[in-house]
RNA sequence: GCCAACGUAGCUCAGCGGUAGAGCAGCCGAUUCGUAAUCGGCAGGUCGUCGGUUCAAUUCCGACCGUUGGCUCCA
């Protein structure tokens, strides 16, 4: 009984039935097999220990390949709940209070959802990872066996063990129920798909077990909180520390940390959570983006708007908010019997503007925009920093077209993210066309099967034809219709989505909004939300961890510091911020009773893009000397070709600036 | 909202049953200096809030508020 395999060269090879990877890289050579640590079957990671399938392509990795790790941090995940559980049964507890639910691999290490008779914190972290480090050098060999189902069954059901048993129970009748086991019987056994390490010691010593969180049984809020542990691990020293260097690089640009340090915002406890404060340095970077926006809107045929802060409750059940979001909004306030709420959005208000009288469609296109100020009731836990907030102010607008118009108002707006994007130099993003599931028809998305899936066509169809690349999400649309949402990762690794674009069939509907045809007829204007610059909060948090603080020219709270030598200069230095201002450039001297290096260090500190300093060489010729950030230093410059020079570089908003003549 | 940790001066942090300390920032004074911290002095805290234990609580316990890491959520 023989079989065959293919090797990477296309060798055949001829091994015994049911060989698995370790006989097949023995079959080899004996130094391969020594240095085997799993393999690539048929394209998909697998292990020594597994049956390799007649006719299967294999290839045997070692050390030198780099999928190797994942074996490795997929055992570590096994070795690390042996180690929790080994530490709970020395703390009295029995074997099987310890209950494990699921521990994969994810990217850079593992984590282990375990349901825990105490609560772990971060100071039981070092203990287990010393636990760990014993088994890894303790060199644990693993095996893998399969059990018919009704025997796996009873095996967890025994332990008492609902989260095994429900995985079990789950899977389809074709799969095999495999278990893996590492230290025979008396070491550690898991269900589990595998693939492993063949042994424990073949586990590099680079890993580090980073943060305990809670996490819900199958992310299902209403099923029970288990505890997660998390760990990195990589092959070498090098890649961990580089792996730690940057989470602490990555600390540093936290934009809360910046924010405080540049002071750009404040969140203070007595003002309430989510609810930021725009100190005057953030308030220039609030107001330079809202500048940059009404000037692209005015380009992009825009029409500005303003509204209220709150509205009567009618309007948001008119709108289908409130019977959605309620519980995500500040509750009412009541008044001679009517009740009030803050808004969360600004588009039933859009909508009032757009009846405000019957429209044409030599109208449509009919773009209204605002930067609306809205309240949400965010859940505490999800409260971040800038990033996630209560209070916000979005760049909204409302585009109502006809149908005929929907692909080039839709384009446009896609092209406007992409404007934005490029200007802020984000290069890597992702565009998400989230669509409604069948099953929230009637409780998270209104009930319009027949418009959800053309809606969604539509939309699919622009992007298609336009090579917009895009990847589908499902069950992830607004409530009234498909969204275009853009994901993207902040500096320090954070995801988040930034421009939003829905497409709304349901208000218009709901607000009864209509426009009279060219035949006279009236008809009903599709309505597209668009958000690509998301909220002041979120963009200018975003934009901190990006710039690392360091803002271009166009953004920096203050552009120019003036550093006078002596105090005899500060007469010069006065008439330098002056002619900056002049062109509406932001400078400030500082006049303070410090050393020029003290100046030049804070302001340095604070990130200013141009420090200025002037002494005697620099009054005396009208002239200025500046350091940069942004280019290199110069000396003597004639202080109108300064100003200039920066007026350019401002008005161009440019986030690279060519060296002055 | 859920699990866990944390909360001491404006900021970063030390102290931890006997009633609070440093550096930076601030204020005052001296210094007037050529590209990342001049020197000296002063002032600043109901130790998140409220309760409990104790002769005594910033320190131990509980609740609440806030922050953080995750989970869930995100019109």
């Amino acid at each position: 009984m023989v079989m065959h395999v293919t090797l990477p060269d296309d060798t055949e090879l001829t091994v015994p039935a049911h060989a698995t990877g370790r006989d097949v890289a023995e079959t080899i050579g004996p130094g391969l097999a020594k240095a085997a640590l799993g393999t690539v079957v048929n394209g998909a990671l697998s292990d020594l220990m597994s049956e390799v399938p007649d006719g299967a392509h294999v290839r045997i990795l070692t050390k030198r390949d780099d999928e190797w790790i994942d074996l490795a941090r997929h055992t570590l995940a096994h070795v690390m709940a042996q180690a929790v559980r080994e530490m709970l049964v020395e703390e009295g507890y029995p074997p099987e209070a310890a209950k494990l639910a699921i521990g994969p691999v994810i990217e850079h290490g593992f984590y282990y959802d375990m349901d825990l008779p105490r609560p772990l914190s971060a100071d039981d972290l070092p203990a287990l990872e010393e636990r760990m480090r014993a088994i890894v050098k303790a060199d644990l060999g693993l095996r893998t066996y399969v059990l018919p189902r009704e025997e796996a069954l009873a095996r967890y059901e025994a332990a008492g063990d609902p989260y095994k048993t429900e995985l079990i129970r789950d899977l389809p009748d074709d799969e095999p129920i495999r278990f893996y086991e590492q230290g025979g019987e008396a070491g550690f056994t898991d269900l589990c798909r595998g693939p492993h390490v063949p042994s424990t010691g073949a586990i590099p010593p680079h890993f580090k077990l980073t943060s305990v969180a809670g996490a819900y049984w199958r992310g299902d809020e209403s099923r029970p909180m288990l505890q997660r542990v998390y760990g990195v691990a990589f092959a070498t020293a090098d890649a961990l520390e580089h792996h730690l260097w940057q989470v602490e690089e990555a600390r540093k640009r936290d934009h809360r940390r910046l924010g405080q340090d540049l002071e750009l915002f404040r969140l203070d406890e007595e003002v309430g959570p989510g609810l930021p404060l725009w100190l005057p340095r953030g308030a220039v970077m609030v107001e330079e983006i809202e500048a940059l926006a009404k000037e692209m809107e005015r380009k992009g045929g825009y029409r500005r708007v303003r509204s209220p802060h709150l509205s009567k409750e009618d309007l948001f059940l008119k709108s289908g908010h409130l019977p959605y979001y309620e519980d995500a909004m500040y509750p009412a306030m009541e008044l001679d019997d009517v009740r009030y709420f803050v808004k969360p959005m600004n588009c039933p208000f859009h909508h009032k503007i757009y009846d405000a009288r019957p429209r044409s469609y030599r109208e449509l296109p009919l773009r209204l925009a605002e930067y609306g100020t809205c309240y949400r009731y965010e859940d505490s836990g999800a409260l971040m920093g800038l990033m996630r907030v209560r209070s916000m102010q979005m760049n909204d607008a409302h585009v109502y077209c006809t149908e005929a118009q929907f692909e080039e108002e839709f384009l446009a707006v896609i092209d406007l993210y992409k404007a934005y994007f490029e200007l802020f130099g984000i290069e890597t993003y992702e565009m998400r066309l989230s669509k409604h599931a069948e099953a929230g028809l009637g409780k998270k998305y209104v009930d319009e099967p027949e418009l959800w899936l053309r809606t969604e066509a539509m939309v699919r169809k622009v992007l298609t034809e336009h090579d917009v690349p895009f990847v589908e999400a499902e069950d992830e649309a607004a409530f009234y219709g498909p969204k275009i949402d853009v994901q993207i990762t902040s500096a320090i690794g954070r995801e988040f989505t930034l421009a939003t674009n829905q497409v709304d069939f349901a208000q218009p509907a709901r607000f009864g909004l209509t426009y009279a045809a060219e035949d006279g007829t009236l008809k009903q204007p599709l309505c597209l939300h668009r958000a690509p610059l998301s909220t002041h909060e979120r963009l200018i948090g975003f934009l901190i961890e990006h710039y690392a603080g360091d803002f271009p020219l166009w953004l920096a709270p203050e552009q120019v510091r003036i550093v006078p030598i002596a105090d005899r200069h500060l007469g010069y230095a006065d008439d330098v911020r002056a002619a900056l201002e002049a062109v509406d450039l932001r400078a400030e001297v500082d006049a303070r009773s410090e050393r020029m290096n003290a100046k030049i260090r804070d302001a340095e500190l604070l990130k200013v893009p141009y420090v200025v300093v002037v002494g005697d060489a620099e009054e005396a010729a009208g002239e200025v000397s500046f350091r940069s950030r942004r280019e290199p230093d110069g000396k003597g410059v004639a202080l109108d070709a300064f100003v200039e020079h920066l007026r350019e570089a401002r008005d161009a908003r440019a986030s690279e600036i060519a060296p002055i003549a």
